[in-house]
DNA sequence: GTTGAAACCGTACGGGC
DNA sequence: GCCCGTACGGTTTCAAC
């Protein structure tokens, strides 16, 4: 089964949208009015404005950023994977989704399948979560361990690059 | 130059930090009134331990999600680099950070010393930026298209596994 | 898009355990 | 030290224009 076709094509309409995700996206915890002066518009014309873009999916949504440490997940890894049976249906992704350890999954070019962004709390747990990512989707598998994080997660600025 | 040094060891002090942590992450928007029937206690005493949890980098930050194809960057890559000179001194991660197409940077375990995510406009884009990366970094990269998400950024939950 | 009024929320402060 | 209740100012929300 494949995923969830991501709809149509939500772009932004015009430039004072572009600035409200701009303006979102440094500050997401920011008032209306906040970020009614940042735009130059009213508070209600700015909030009925940012309702469609969260309605069109153009802001997706919000997330609180949690220190993995404070957490007990130290460790980051990325694992690569690669179907064992080239023939068979290929349903990894949802096969995996129970895993919580796993962040990410992605499909990629090259040599392996997906890409998957995985955090846990020992090496020991690290070892345990690749033989279930093995078993689980029937799938050969090669990690690589984050050995530091200088920076993840940067805001996604509309028109900046 | 090493990056910031995480300070020195945050968790969480007992199982309503937990619940908090768990609550705010699931639901980063939610009123502190809604946080406080979650947890069972009053909004005061909710107030001062969320407080408490941003101060000591537990609750390290909040973000909006956009959607990268509506600010224009619907191509992503990860990026794994390698120092041309490894007798040179390695600060690739501040050399780089200027480039705000790299949405993450982490040194890993292997044969490359880090690895990029990065979003861009088009083929194009990459090729560009890519070539950035090898002049301001003196350094080799391999380059590994994304070709679909099926999920990304999933909620780090406290003691969830 | 704008204005304006009412409901709601975040915050500070006082008191009790 | 931690928690609870209350009161005030700012914020969100919605209707009318």
């Amino acid at each position: 089964m494949t995923p969830d076709v991501p709809p149509p094509a939500a772009r932004l309409d015009d430039e004072t949208d572009a600035r409200i995700v701009r303006a979102v996206s440094l500050n997401p915890r920011g008032t209306l009015a906040e970020l009614s002066a940042a735009v130059g518009l009213s508070v209600s014309a700015v909030q009925a404005r940012l309702r469609k873009l969260e309605a069109r999916g153009v802001i997706a949504g919000y997330r609180a950023v949690v220190d993995p440490e404070a957490v007990g997940k130290p460790l980051a890894a990325f694992i690569e994977i690669t179907p064992l049976d080239p023939a068979q249906p290929d349903t990894a992704p949802e096969l995996l989704v129970h895993l919580d350890e796993i962040e990410a999954c992605h499909s990629i070019a090259g040599a392996a399948s997906y890409m998957l962004f995985v955090r846990v709390a020992t090496p020991r747990h690290l070892e345990m979560l690749v033989r279930d990512i093995r078993l689980a989707a029937s799938v050969s598998t090669r990690t690589t361990v984050v050995l530091q994080t200088f920076y993840e997660g940067r805001p996604l600025l509309p028109g900046g690059g």
